[in-house]
Parts: structure tokens; C-alpha cells; sequence
DNA sequence: CGAAACGTTGACTTGTTTCAATAACTGTGG
DNA sequence: CCACAGTTATTGAAACAAGTCAACGTTTCG
């Protein structure tokens, strides 16, 4: 597939394409993150990528599949916290400072780059457009969490779940993984139960509604959307937020 | 009360108590904060002190009264998405990137501190330890949220309530506003019932149950932990993350 | 081919909301 | 200092969204 040394694949990493979809990046830029990008590992399902309460864990760049970040309760119920797409950052904050407060598992098998704590601090004074990037990413993050918390409190199962998959679809089409037509997604109805705070037969039902409904289909691992406007209705989904097209900074 | 500029009133002031808990302060320390900390301003109740979708906006550090982080929906519900406390920063991640996406109100008039962008900027490079607590408070807010999230999803109302009136009592006693017996807590039910994703009347019923159980009673402006033990089981309420004693870097 | 995981559907139960009405506070002006 | 208005708290009854239990169909994969 892709040649992890190489500038050509590098321009066409996931990772990349998403940055770039904020800040307009310098050949030298792509230079350093090659750098950081040289690792790669890869996890199974099943097989935890970041344990709860341990310290000094790395830190990944997903490069290929997909992951979900979780919290057990002692009830033994779980709840997704974040599910991660190719180019997105995990356990960045473990870097900066601190032990996990939650589990990172793979919900694909999963190729991801490693990124020490020094390469990227020496990455962040060399080339602050692209600390500006990552910065930016974070904070992307950190507001998609918000906007679970609404959903949880606030919204009806159906406008989560439209809420989640249209998210989804704009995080996907930055990284080359989708369009407004669909994307493909690895999810079960049992990741999706556990990341909207619903039962399983619950996802089920709601997600027949909004078939029968004619708004979006899931089926056989891919998400179609049947009735894009009606669903960023339905959802009061933010297009700013996510949804734009070309770098806000060049 | 308090005087802004003396080193003495510094020593005592909330921010300064919690970022104690984290990290021992030096002498030099405190003299850059009480730098950040010049400006004064004041909030009434129902004038909102940081708006959603505006930039370069302020940010604060609460020096008197609570405040509360929301959102409001097209149905005209709200999400109420964190609740502050003296001596906690409001609007750090507006500060260092982006515009808001939330609003902050007051919950009871409100005596803040206002903080410049560049004056944080330079404190940080001048003083590491001190940017080490800061980002250590940041990173804990966070751990909030994504705890909040886990309630939401995953938690009963009366689970999801006793777990938010232990994590504010931890909270409290950091700033030595509360102590293991209670705390004064200025939270309406309505107010709570929009932090906690329930109905307001629900609120009133799982106060009732807690205490009548015996478990806490909330009346009247005040929070009295009747069995805290049994509390702490009850929420599955993590001592570690916030409920500790002594600076944790010394 | 068989087993295990995932999806689908129905019947029933439960936690929570909504509506409605009343009581207890809080603060303000007369 | 009291009366009044507005907010906050309390309680009951009915409606509803989502959960649980259970059974069966379908896909996936070793």
C-alpha cells in the first residue's frame, strides 16, 4: 500500500488530508511529519490499544481502521466515548501529561503510527503551523464530545443517532473516506448502542424508522443518505462545525 | 474582601488553593499569577459572561460566585455542559484558538478575574510549574466532561445525581468552600436537571429518594452528605481523580 | 459445515417525562 | 414590616420513550 517514508503517500495520509483541510501545509511541514509518522504498528480487534490507568502509554496517528475509546461500569455496561477514523490523533493528551482515563480499542484491525513525546514536542517548535494543526484538531475533538453530551441529555434516540452518523460522514469525506452520498462503516449496532447511550434493539428500531422513513439507510456495513437536508434537519446538525470545504487557513 | 495585588490575599485565593492540590508553588510562582490576576469583573445573574460563536473572546478565572457552560437546542431545551466554581478558568481553550462554542452564564452574581492572552502566554514560558498546574486543571475539566458523558449515557437519574454532587463536594473542598460533611450549593433543580439531562420534577423525586434513603440531603442551599460511603458505592464515584489530599507534585 | 456474532421483531416492563395544581420560599417596593 | 410577584419546590396521575426478555433469521468466518 502506502510507503510510510515517502512525501508522495504522506500528501495522501489521512493525517494530512485533515490538517490540511484547516491550515495549508508547507513542503517542510510534510517533511517533519514524516518524521513523526515513521513507527507503524498495527492491533487487533480485541486487543486493547490504551489500558485505563496506566502511565507513559503512546501515543497514535490511526493510519488504517478504525478504533472506539470506552469506560466499563462496575454494572459491566460500557459507553463509547469517542470512535476513531484514519488521520485521527489517540491518546494525546497521555503525551502531554497524564495516565489514560479510559480504554482505546480497535473496532477494525488497525495500522496506526507511533508518536513519541519528544519527536512531536521537537515537531511542535519547529513547525508551529502545523502545532496550529494539531492544536486545532484537539479542540475539534474536544467539541464533538460536547456535542455527544448534548445529544445525551438532550436529543431523542433517533436525532442521536442521526446526529452521530451524519458527524461521522463530514469526518469521513475530510479524510478521503466517504461522500455526501455515504461512506462505509465497520460499526455493529452494539458499538453504536454503546456510543449513543442506547440498547442495542433500541439502534435497531431506530435505525428501521429512519430507513422507512426515507432519510438514510445502514445496511451491510454501509450508510446511505437517503435525504441529506432532511437529516441535518432533523438532527439540527452544525454544518460549520465540520462540514466545510477547503483550509480555513492558508 | 480580598486585595487583587497582595501576595497575601494571592496565597488564599481559590485559583491559586486548587493549583496548590496539583503542584507546589513557589513565591515566584505566585508573583506572576497575581500579574494574571489584576483585572476584576463583575456579572450579574442572567447576563451572559462568554457567547457562543463569538471570537477573541475573554477568558476569566472565577474568583466568586458559580457559573455554568451550556448549550441551547432548536426545541428550546438546554444542555448545561460543565458548572464553575471559584477558581476555575472559563474560556482557556477560546483563549489560545477559537471561537466559542457555548455559552457561560452566571449562576450567582460572579466576581471574575480577567485573563489576557498574552499575559497567559508569557507566564507560561516564564514559569513552567506554573503552566504545568494550568494544563493539569484543563486536563481535569475535561476528565469532567467525559465523566458527565459516561452519566448521560450509561447511569440511573439518581446515579447520575449522587455522582454530581460528590465530584462538586471534591471540588468544593480543593478551594475550601465545602468539607466532608457538605457544601453550599446555589444549584435551582431546574439548573440541575439541565447539568444532568433530567426534568426538573424527576429531580425533585431523586432528591426525595436520596433522602429518604438516607443517603444526602439538598435543602435549602445546602448539600449535607448523610452516609458518604454509601454514596461513593452508589455512583461508583472514583476517589482517585479528584478526591485526594496534598499536592500530587511537589 | 457449523459456530459465533450480528441483525430483526414482538410482547411486556420500567424509568422518566409531561401536565397540572399547590405550597414554600425570596426579594422588592409601599 | 408586610404584601405581593416571581421564582423555586413538591406531589399526583397519565402518557411515553426506551429497556428487557425472548425467539428466530442472517451473515461471517474458521
Amino acid at each position: 500500500m502506502t510507503e510510510p517514508g515517502s512525501a508522495l503517500s504522506l500528501q495522501d495520509s489521512p493525517f494530512a488530508r485533515k490538517l490540511s483541510a484547516f491550515v495549508r501545509l508547507s513542503p517542510g511541514d510534510l517533511a517533519v511529519m514524516s518524521d513523526l509518522y515513521r513507527l507503524r504498528r498495527r492491533f487487533a480487534v480485541g486487543v486493547d490499544m490504551i489500558h485505563q490507568g496506566q502511565t507513559g502509554q503512546g501515543a497514535y496517528v490511526l493510519a488504517s481502521g478504525w478504533a472506539s475509546s470506552y469506560k466499563i461500569l462496575r454494572s459491566g455496561s460500557r459507553q463509547i466515548v469517542g470512535v476513531q477514523i484514519p488521520g485521527d490523533f489517540l491518546g494525546l493528551r497521555s503525551v502531554l501529561f497524564r495516565t489514560s482515563d479510559h480504554n482505546v480499542e480497535p473496532v477494525t484491525p488497525v495500522q496506526a503510527s507511533v508518536i513519541r513525546q519528544q519527536d512531536l514536542l521537537t515537531a511542535f517548535t519547529e513547525t508551529p503551523r502545523l502545532a496550529t494543526a494539531v492544536l486545532w484538531a484537539a479542540s475539534r475533538d474536544e467539541a464533538m464530545t460536547v456535542e455527544r453530551l448534548v445529544d445525551l441529555g438532550r436529543r431523542t434516540a433517533t436525532e442521536r443517532m442521526a446526529h452521530f452518523l451524519l458527524e461521522l460522514g463530514a469526518r469521513l469525506r475530510l479524510v478521503g473516506l466517504g461522500d455526501r452520498a455515504g461512506y462505509a462503516c465497520p460499526l455493529s449496532q452494539y458499538v453504536l448502542a454503546d456510543a449513543l447511550g442506547l440498547s442495542a434493539v433500541h439502534v435497531n428500531r431506530v435505525l428501521r424508522e429512519l430507513r422507512e422513513d426515507g432519510l438514510l439507510t445502514f445496511q451491510k456495513g454501509r450508510v446511505i443518505f437517503d435525504d441529506y437536508e432532511a437529516l441535518v434537519d432533523l438532527a439540527s446538525f452544525d454544518r460549520a462545525y465540520l462540514d466545510h470545504e477547503g483550509p480555513l487557513l492558508t
